[in-house]
DNA sequence: GAAACCGATGACAACGTTGTCCAACACGGG
DNA sequence: CCCGTGTTGGACAACGTTGTCATCGGTTTC
């Protein structure tokens, strides 16, 4: 900016009127100041703008688990269109399921700054967010909750989709189903089981603890899973999977098989229509969530000083053939 | 720091000290300020860090037509990746092919002093960007060259990959080839039509523009091209597709109908062995491209100062069952 | 016992920018 | 001719941090 400046023969001052363009700057000076900056190829040190006016550095952090799953990315997307609406932008960081790369992450993204965060919790401890979150810094926690801390939270309707899945398969005549979560120190896959549990108790059917298992899950824990429920004295001829991984895992596991189990899978997916059957879903729109959890965030910022929210997101099932097959 | 200083009872320059790690600290002076570090919930300001040592933010620009599009995303996750491995942030946008916001997005970032930027480009002048390189900002293309400037491009085989496409089908007996490519101003695209040429010039077809339809796409327009290439009075039993997307909406305006020609996907996709038929297709890998150009971005900062590369990224042709169907 | 040295600490300027305040100047009215 | 007024430009401090250098006890060394 001196060297702007002194290129157009004025003061460091009138530089910086010129760049925030306030009035009281005489055009002819303006032209020299702007011929100056684009000849010098210019551009003002934002770090520096924000340090000094005290402002904040209109840049969000959102944590995730794998910014690759797609429904993380639709959920990024989606929170990107909000913030651009308010003038910021977003730093995304994964943490791989990692409580400890989470909290790094967060601590780094304060230190940075950033107005806001929004946080898919990989911990269950974030007592380390307390301090910043008293000293202003709004955080709201998207698909899973905080574990020990009250925030602002927007979830899924992990359980009602999930007794509903079982609904829809015990009213295809199913009475051994079987359900593949995943590991069950995630909030959203023990829900999901909790729901599993709930909709065959509402059902009136047998809850069978040999019929569930929990991840973490590869192709191999899948196909073992499967098998061990083909082998059943009394075999499983349904099965509910808890997220869209685990779904596309068990279709791998299944493909060519004869005598295919009935499938509602959580989560929708690109191409579910696609598969033969075609794969009926619990479905949410991630969009909506990632939306839902971004405006909250920014009428944080605008000064919403209202009790922590709790949203729930709603689910709904789309019955695309593969829940529907005749035991 | 100074409220960290005062409780303390040290001067600032030692609260800087601790922070810092630098030796020459008494032990006990240091617990102190230790303490009164975690009684404030202090956290130190990066920016004026940054500012002071005039060293790098850490922070590195992607910008890309959707982040939620999967070929992206793998991608955005990628150059996370390496970018950790450095020590460094990504600050994501992403600029739905509009070359204004492209711009502009660039520029907002270049204002936030991020150390490199790794760019996708929608528009074809990146002038702009001349003196932000020339001020020693490193950028990478990535996916298509940058339109008027010579910069470090990572590309992939677009080229070599519809020749590819085009002898497999060929190599199944097919005469009639018709080709459904996005919008002819994006470089992969015109490039993959090339391609297209080039593999029915070598294969000893006439090259027939009736079969030929470009984009941009939406579901009406693939429906409308598959019709016209069906009742061409010569119609084509074969087709190639020139990216996921318009290889998911033809997939879908085929579902269900008799007699679907074979097909040849550009880019490879989730679940595209479970179709039926399985798609075959002209995969790369998108992980790799991403780290690739993440990698070179990183050279350059470490001080790479050779001629600008162009790299290009092998593709290969997965052969799943849908190209190989008799005409 | 003085000189030299060491470890611990602090004062101060500086990074690039902007807000506050004042100076210089021209102009018109009395 | 003087004063008020409005327009334009500049000096200076401050944002939160760190690099440089100085200070100040205390200890070792000759």
């Amino acid at each position: 900016m001196n060297d702007v400046a002194r290129l157009a023969g004025v003061s460091l001052k009138t530089v910086s009127r010129v760049v925030n363009g306030e009035p009281g700057v005489h055009p002819g000076t303006a032209q020299r100041v702007l011929a100056a900056i684009d000849q010098l190829g210019f551009r003002r040190n934002l770090g520096a703008r924000n340090l000094r006016r005290g402002s904040s550095t209109g840049t969000i952090g959102v944590l995730l688990e794998d910014v690759a799953n797609p429904f993380y990315s639709m959920l990024t997307r989606a929170v990107e269109e909000v913030a651009r609406q308010f003038g910021a932008h977003v730093l995304t960081g994964s943490s791989d399921e990692d409580a400890d790369r989470e909290r790094e992450l967060a601590l780094e993204f304060c230190a940075r700054r950033v107005d806001g965060l929004l946080v898919v919790p990989a911990g269950l401890r974030h007592g380390y967010l307390v301090p910043e979150i008293h000293a202003g810094l709004p955080v709201v926690f998207v698909d899973r909750p905080a574990g020990d801390i009250v925030a602002d939270t927007v979830l899924v309707d992990n359980l009602g989709g999930t007794v509903e899945a079982v609904a829809h398969l015990t009213r295809h005549g199913h009475q051994r189903i079987a359900f593949l979560g995943d590991a069950p120190n995630i909030f959203t896959a023990s829900e999901r089981l909790r729901g599993f549990r709930e909709g065959c108790v509402r059902a009136g059917l047998r809850f069978d603890e040999d019929l569930v298992t929990m991840g973490p899950h590869d192709d191999a824990s899948i196909r073992d899973a499967l098998r061990r429920m083909r082998e059943h004295p009394d075999p499983a001829t349904a099965l509910v999977t808890g997220n869209n991984r685990i779904t596309v895992l068990t279709l791998r596991a299944l493909a060519g098989q004869p005598d295919r189990p009935a499938l509602v899978g959580f989560d929708d997916f690109e191409l579910a229509d696609l598969i033969d059957p075609p794969v009926t879903v619990i479905a949410h729109d991630t969009g909506s969530l990632g939306k839902a959890a971004a405006e909250l965030l920014f009428a944080r910022l605008a000064g919403d000083e209202s009790p922590p929210h709790r949203v729930t997101m709603p689910v709904r099932l789309i019955a695309r053939g593969s829940g529907e097959k005749r035991p």
